[in-house]
This record gives C-alpha cells, sequence and structure tokens, in this order.
DNA sequence: TATGAATGAGCTTTCATTCAT
DNA sequence: AATGAATGAAAGCTCATTCAT
C-alpha cells in the first residue's frame, strides 16, 4: 500500500544504511565521511541529514536493530537445553563472532568504547551501551557455566578476560579483511570453534592446577 | 666527526622523534597533528618536513628502532636455554605484550595492515613488514617448539592463528586505556600470563584429543 | 462566497503569518528559519513558497496590512483639533514607537533602509517604501507645526532629524530587548514622553537663540 | 627593520582587518562570513585563522585597541577644565559620535549586546563589555555634570536614557550609510552637536517645569 | 492545495602540505 | 638548516529553495 514516493524514501534510506555499514565496516567510523557515505549511496550529502540527525544517529540505527536480533539468538541458545554447556559456549561464540564479521563496525563499538563518548552525551549512545553490556554478560555466564565452579573471583574475572581476548582478538584480525563474513566464516568457522575451545579446555586445566596446589 | 651543525640537526630530529613518540602513545596516531609534535619538539611543523616526508614516515622511523630492540631480546630469549620451553613462550609473548603497550602505535602497525599500503609505496614500509614478519615468525616458532610435534600443517597453522588471536585480543583491548603500560602491566601481566599458558594448555589437551581420534 | 477549499487556503496562509510575526518579533528576522516558521504554523515549508515568493515576501505581506493600520491611527491624530499641536506631535511619536516595538520587524524596515534592495528588485518593496515615506512625512510635518515657523529649511530639516534621532534611538534600543513591548509601554513610555518633550523643548529653545542671535 | 617577510605579513593582517572592519560595518556581525573576509582581503580564508583564533577574536583585535584610545580622548575632554561642562559633554559626544561612524563594527558592539553573548562565553567578550560600560558612564556623568543637581533618581536616570537615544539614533541611522566618516561628518557635524544642545536644553526646560510643578 | 524528497551553496574550522626566504 | 606565510581539501552540519507527486 506504500505509495511510489514512499518507497522511493525506503530505498533512499537503505541504501544510506547500507553505504554507511559498508564503509564503517572498511573504514572505521571516524574515517568514514558523510559526503562519502552520500557519494556511495548514490545521493546528496545533506539528504542523509533528512534520514538522520548526524553521524553518530547513522551509527545508532545501523546497530540497535541488528544488535537485538543477536541477543534474542543468543539468549535462545542459552536457554537451549539440548545442548551441552560447552556447545551452548561454542555456538553462542560463533554467533558473537559471525555476527561481528558481518556488522564490521561492530568491532568498534564492541571494542573501542572510549572514554570521551562516556563524558558529554551518553544519552544517544545509551541504548547501546546497555545492549552491549548485555551481550557480554550473556557470554560470561556461559563460559562460567561451562567452567567448574571457581570460588576465587578473581581468578574467575580472569578466566572471562582470556576468553573475551581470544574473541577480540578473532574479530580484530579480521576486521579489516577484504574476505565477506561468509567467506572468513566458511574458511575459518572451525579455528574458530577450536579457539574457544582450546580456550574453554585451557582453563578447565590451569583450575584443575590451581585446585591441586591449594 | 660531526660538525656543530649536525649535531644540532641530530638535536632536532631527536626532539622531534621524542615528542612524536610521546603524542602518539597518549593519543593515538590520528589524533596527533603535524604542528602539535613540532610545537611539543620545540621547532616549526616545516622543519618536521625536512627530517621526515609525511606523518607516516615518521611513525616508520620512530618504530623500526625499537622494533629491532625488541626482536634483539625476542631472539635471547628463545636463545635462552636456562628457561624451558614453555617459558620461553611466555616470556617472549609478556615481552611482546608489554612492547606494544608501550608503544601503541605498534597495534596499529602490527594489526591494522591494510591492502591499500602495499599497493602504492610499499618501499618505506617494507623495512616495518619485515620486522614484523619476523617477530611474529619468533613467536610462531616459540609456540610449535612448545606444543608437541604437530604433523597436520593445517593444524599447526590453526594453533599459530589461536594463539595470535590471544595476543592481538590482549593488546587491543588496552591499546585505548588511558592507564599506562606500567600500570597495565602491574594489574595485569599475571593475566597475561595465564593466558598464554591456558592457551597451550588447551592446545596441548586439543592435540591429544586429536591425536587419539585418529 | 468563498468555497470550503478557498477558506482552508485562507486559514494556512493566516497560520503562516501568524507564526512568522511570532516568530520574527521574538528571534529577528535572520535568526528564524522558512522551516521554523513552517513547523510553528503546522504545515510543511513547502507549502510556504505556495503563498510567499520567500521569507522577504513574508516579511513584506506581513508589514503591509499593520502599517496601514498605523497610518490611518496617526491621521487622525493629526487631524484631531481637540489637541493641541504639542500633543498630536507626542501622540503621533508614542503611537510609532509602540508600533515598532509590537512589530520588531519594523525596525529594520523602517531604519535599515540597505541601498543594495532599492538596485535589483524594487516592485515588492516599493509599496513599503511608499508607506514608510508617508509616515516620517507624518511625524516630520506635526513635529514643524509645533514648532515657530522656521524660515531657514536647512535648519527646519536639522530640527527634523534630530526628532528622528530621538525616534531611532528609542526604537533601536528596544528592538532586541526580551521585554514585550507590553511590559516596555508600562515601563517606559513616561520616559518615551519625556523624550519627545524634551527634543521638542530644546528645539524651540535653540529657535530662539539662533533667532535671537540673527 | 622589519623583513620583508614580516611586512608582507602585517599587510595581510591589516588586509584582513580592514576588510573585516568594512564588511562587519556593512552587513553586520554575523551576516559576515569568514571566508567573505578572506575574499575582500584577497587571501585564503585559512589565512585568516594564522592571524586570528576565531571569527569572535578578529572582532575583538578590532575593537579593544580603538576602544582605549577613545576612552582616553573621552577622559581627556572630561579633565579639561579650560571648558565649560556643556562643551565637555559636546565634545564628549560628539568624539564617540565620530568613533563609532569610523568603527561602524562598534554599533553593533555597543548597541545591540545581546543576551546570548553574556550567557556562556562571557570570557572574550568580558574586556569589550568593561570598555563599554567605561564608556558609558563617562557620558552619562558628564551629561549629568551638566545638568542642574537632580534629587529624583528615576527622573536623572530618564535624561540619561534621552541623552542615550539620542547618541543611539544619529550613530544607527548612519552606521549603514555609504558616506565616510569623514563625508558624514563634515556634512553633519553641525547637526550632532545640534541635537547635543537640544537634547541638554530640552532636559533643562523640564527641570525648571518639574521643580516649579514640585 | 499541499507535501515529502532532494539538493547546492554555504557556514566555521582543522589539517597536512608547499613556497619563498 | 630552518621558518613563517599561505593554501586547498576536507570535515560535519544548516539553510533556503525546487521538483515530482
Amino acid at each position: 500500500m506504500a505509495s511510489r514516493q514512499e518507497m522511493r524514501s525506503e530505498e533512499t534510506k537503505k541504501a544510506i544504511l547500507t553505504a554507511a555499514a559498508e564503509l564503517f565496516s572498511q573504514k572505521g567510523f571516524d574515517a568514514v565521511s558523510i559526503r562519502e557515505i552520500a557519494k556511495e549511496a548514490g545521493c546528496s550529502h545533506t539528504t542523509l541529514y533528512i534520514y538522520f540527525k548526524d553521524k553518530e544517529a547513522l551509527l545508532h540505527e545501523l546497530s540497535v536493530g541488528p544488535l537485538q536480533a543477536l541477543q534474542k539468538q543468543m539468549e535462545n541458545v542459552i536457554a537451549d537445553s539440548t545442548l551441552s554447556q560447552d556447545d551452548r559456549l561454542k555456538k553462542v561464540s560463533v554467533l558473537f563472532i559471525e555476527f561481528c564479521l558481518s556488522h564490521r563496525t561492530m568491532y568498534t563499538l564492541f571494542f573501542m568504547v572510549k572514554a570521551s563518548r562516556i563524558d558529554v552525551e551518553a544519552e544517544p549512545a545509551e541504548e547501546l551501551q546497555i545492549l552491549r553490556t548485555k551481550l557480554f554478560d550473556l557470554m560470561k555466564s556461559a563460559l562460567l557455566q561451562s567452567l567448574p565452579e571457581e570460588k576465587n573471583e578473581a581468578r574467575a574475572l580472569a578466566f572471562a578476560r582470556i576468553y573475551f581476548y581470544a574473541l577480540h582478538g578473532i574479530i580484530g584480525t579480521y576486521t579489516h579483511s577484504e574476505e565477506t563474513s561468509e567467506q572468513l566464516m566458511e574458511r575459518l568457522a572451525p579455528t574458530f570453534e577450536l579457539s574457544v575451545e582450546v580456550v574453554l579446555e585451557g582453563c578447565k586445566q590451569q583450575m584443575e592446577k590451581g585446585a591441586g596446589r591449594k
């Protein structure tokens, strides 16, 4: 029932979002200019401001929806009792990795949170921050459920960190790759899974040692 | 024997390098302007162009020396027969991490190598690329020496990758931190070591499994 | 009899004029954007261009009506034989001042006539110019009627100028005030009247002196 | 002893100041763009930022020096015991008028002080504000010294206001004129003096009346 | 009549870089 | 060797205005 005009509008918006997503992924948020996005989207740079308040809003719109979808997926996996704890962790991790490689702006969003952002205008980014935290919490609890109970909280934190280092490293390594996320996943998905297994196994091993020492 | 003029010239160059190193570490490569460096170095911004083709050249010159020193250190560790293989790997890894956190531009240099660079003007970057490769090879061989022999080359590569993911993750996580490298190392050195141990232990475990399966 | 469509059209136009008048008074001509007016008027900004060629045209249309009303009022005062000449001048002046403070764009219109305007498109502004001149002439003749006859035309002109300086000064002083015209008039009407009296009395005094000297 | 380079620099700066002064006068501070000034000054718009931090700094530099000179002159006149009180007032007033017509940006500076300025960034403008107040105070006290003592403070204030209306009116009337200040002063100086006399005489007259009434 | 879509020109400001000295 | 002067390109963003519907 959409009029032709509405369709055109929708198309333009989508073109902008697509262009922005592409460019943000390739060059990073800061390195991409509004005019660049507009050119890629085939419209004037002012048109961009019709659809998005500013560059940040564009990033926001680009992120929130997909992130919420990801959150849902991850929650489903974690609630899936047909899977072993370890498989849940593996699946959740791969989901997260794949997501970040498909939406490469996410790398900045997840791993490059600067203090400067928080200072002044937390408002527009806040929703994102909350989502970010939620996802990290999901993964952390999945990890801890896969490990034997660790009483020493500092040590539990250390293991969580090590797990996140691995994720960060995987995503960071391929964020600027020229391969598509599909190509990367096809080529490397086993390595990613192996990576999670390695870290998980290594943690367990260390915990045994630690326990034995005590 | 250097004439007075040559000495003064050398001093200026050193001042520029010092200022640039300081500022790059503090604020990151992109966030520092040429004029800022010049002001800090106590000379005009045009002087900078006498010694360095551009900002990038400055970064390169800034990197080569320290990297060579790092290389030496790493080679020494690897050649140190008083240490176990595992300890050599751990030490080499921590050296590398510490180095990258002290010279934060290194993160970009090591992990953000873009294709675009290579196309056009490979020449100045070449030396760096060689160094980079050397260091990675050093670490890779240290890792493989710590692992039982792996005939399957693809699998060996996978383990190397996983190890590098961890390094990348650690450095990437703290490259933009506001803490100094000293603060970070004091606070997190045990976690970094644990991280290497975890990965190493995990790899070993996986190799056993893999072997058993066969 | 107006059709329903015509009525609606008339309403829209009125809404735009009202909004523009309000905003121009509040923030000044330049500080108000077309979109702002449209939003206030409850229509699209493009609609504005249906009724008015541009922002300037809007200002003109906004001015002519009120100015004609003012002219009527001033003519009535001048023709009012129940008042003394001096009182007519005072009343006419205060009317003018109050009008300008209620319609603050008038300040620009009356006192900021630029040469550039006349060059290009005298047509739409012409009507305003005629009105402007009429009003000034009305006040000038009211002044001269209050003064003893002055044979020296240059001197008569000087007194007229001095009188207009006072008006210009009063209006200019408060055109950008944040007080409403009502507040200003309540607070300062006596000062405005006194101002006219002072100038009038001063002129008379000077004419005596001048006469004596001759 | 200035090198050729220094001279060129000085010339450029002067050209910018001249252009800015001219344009600010013609169109007002806000309506003039940096690029416009640069074009008029015959240099790139970026050159402007070499000499002045921003547009406001340009206005500042344009104003403070001349204003301080004016202040000196006015103080000298007021301290000059060879002149009658009335002559001091007249002279001070004409000085002020002539100054404003020579530096037409001053009109905005003196008479268009907006609330917005004061809010946020009073700092750069502060020095100007202080000077402004000083000059007004100088003129006000000169006026009150010329008038018989007025016990009623409100009435004294009213007279001061009326006097300032006249000044404002005179300056406002010719601020946008195309005549130079020299031309204007030659043509109208007698009228300006007469204007001060008229207001002064008128005030005295009114005070007599007021006194008689009491 | 009325409007959403779209644009070009313009704003202030910063930057890396070059030129003449 | 070293520098101040100067610039073009680019950034994010806003505005009045036009076009197609």
